[in-house]
DNA sequence: CCGGTATACTTCCATATGCAAGTAATTAGG
DNA sequence: CCTAATTACTTGCATATGGAAGTATACCGG
């Protein structure tokens, strides 16, 4: 592959697929939950009121606003997250982390931290990962609520 | 983030999530094709006698055995696949790019790579670019069928 | 204040996907 | 040879997801 932007985007593609095969395991065995529902309560531990509405949540995983109503059920059923209604408007349903759901997303993220710690254990300097990391970001900037 | 394996991580999910948002609704109107067909078309085009079977397509592709089985039989429909039994084990059941599928995969692939130049279009250096490909080609490597 | 438009959310429907089970064919061991 | 185990593929089922349509609420222009 001669063209630099073509093959950056295809291999960024298959190492995508990588690390969710490799994430999806250890997560759900680990903590019951899906890497996607640990990004969820990521994002609201890091909001301000530890609460986001759908939209806000649809925008910050990519994904569409029924998604997140679906996926918020049975984290409500968990009572990780709860509903709240904002007072000011009331078509806007908060999903607010629980103090449960704190301390749940506190270790799945310890775990998903080991985890990408031995995606580069092997064959990688400290400056090649902060250097990929910043590369990536780059390609992410712009968005509200990056994680990462 | 203070940690920067966790944050490449991370954000190499975002920026997957955005490529393919921006990839699929290019190539849907321009070719008709979901981005995983063309990759599929990809690998084998650059396979030797255009063949695999959908084993090898499978692990080529991250998905399912399932799934190429049933991303083969539109494709075959349309001609740009077709099938063809190994004489040696009627077990393989080969995918097999046609010419017609040849000629689709070149145009598909290169308004891909279009797409691809378009991303890194603002405020990258070809330097950089390179730097990208070559630390994600790391994540990938160990696989057969790299197509980047 | 009123009607039209925009926004937030939910639900219905169609599609995509993985896994388990089933079928067919090959290989390995005795 | 024969049987057991393995491999390749397909299909049934359950789940996940996006988009369209529906509902409720808020905003805006007059």
């Amino acid at each position: 592959m001669t063209n630099p932007s073509f093959s950056a985007v295809l291999r960024l593609l298959g190492a995508n697929a990588r690390l969710e095969e490799r994430f999806s395991g250890g997560l759900g065995s680990l903590h019951g939950l899906a890497l996607k529902e640990v990004l969820l309560l990521m994002h609201l531990a890091q909001a301000p009121r530890r609460r986001l509405s759908r939209i806000d949540l649809a925008k910050r995983l990519y994904v569409s606003p029924s998604t997140v109503t679906r996926m918020a059920a049975p984290l409500e059923k968990l009572k990780m997250v709860s509903r709240e209604a904002d007072p000011r408007d009331a078509r806007l349903a908060y999903v607010v982390l629980t103090e449960a759901g704190l301390e749940l997303v506190a270790n799945a993220q310890a775990s998903l931290e080991i985890m990408a710690a031995d995606v580069f254990r092997d064959r990688w300097t400290q400056p090649e990962i902060a250097t990929l990391a910043d590369l990536l970001g780059r390609l992410t900037a712009g968005q509200p609520g990056d994680l990462g």
